[in-house]
DNA sequence: CTAATATATGATTATATTCAAATATAATCA
DNA sequence: TGATTATATTTGAATATAATCATATATTAG
């Protein structure tokens, strides 16, 4: 317990979780999205990989991140508590803004890939 | 949401809201029930204090703790998470006998004060 | 007033955590 | 095979945290 809430008690390891609600992401795609260094991202990752929490499956050189649904029914009451502050705090709701621009503009890994810097632009609008 | 679950990333402190839950106590009582020093049971007071989960009442030289309605009605999801979870877990579980011991034996701060060693003894059996 | 007691706080130490930069690994492609 | 790319891990410095000991504050009793 005093690990799992460790584990939760850090904004951006919150901030990966609540975009992983949405949907699954890769590492290169939270990393636009959240706006963090790669190495941050992965480190983080691990730790929720580590808890349970998270989840990753490869997909040739692309590694999706997804919450396990191990820790979603472990934790139903403690995911649905996590869900519902996540509506309404500012840090939270401004990366779903960022993530909604994402998958609006049809955005990929490939093209993170190809053209970053433009994918960027366009998150942040 | 950070601050909030680094507060309870941290057994000594999950340990202190757990036995709150069973009514209020007073400092010396929380010592010797959780075998805590005093210094680090007052520590950790003081932040599940300025977090808003605990407040104190003063009674002479006593100050009884106990869990706010406030945390309660705020939280009440991620409370009956802890609530429900705090029922399965050794630690608490074994926390929760020695506080039996204690009510059951119709211990009492005074008797802390005036024979510390046999409260102990008792909570102990 | 002084003495005694309950709780809080300061200072210190040990340990943990964070981040970024550099490096390593693993997958793909030419 | 070598080059490139996505992700992971290591390292080191800075910061945060927990526990403990000693001391301070505040309340009560005498």
């Amino acid at each position: 317990m005093e690990r799992l809430f460790k584990v939760l008690g850090d904004t951006n390891r919150l901030r990966l979780i609540h975009i992983l609600t949405k949907g699954e992401l890769c590492v290169c795609e939270l990393e636009v999205i959240l706006d963090l260094t790669q190495s941050n991202v992965s480190r983080h990752l691990t730790k929720l990989r580590e808890e349970g929490i998270l989840e990753g499956y490869k997909d040739g050189l692309w590694i999706h991140y997804r919450i396990t649904e191990e820790f979603k029914s472990r934790h139903r009451v403690l995911f649905s508590y996590l869900v519902e502050e996540f509506q309404h705090q500012k840090v939270f709701t401004r990366d779903l803004e960022r993530y909604q621009r994402y998958t609006g503009n049809h955005l990929s890994c490939t093209l993170i890939t190809q053209d970053r810097r433009s994918v960027i632009n366009l998150i942040e609008k």
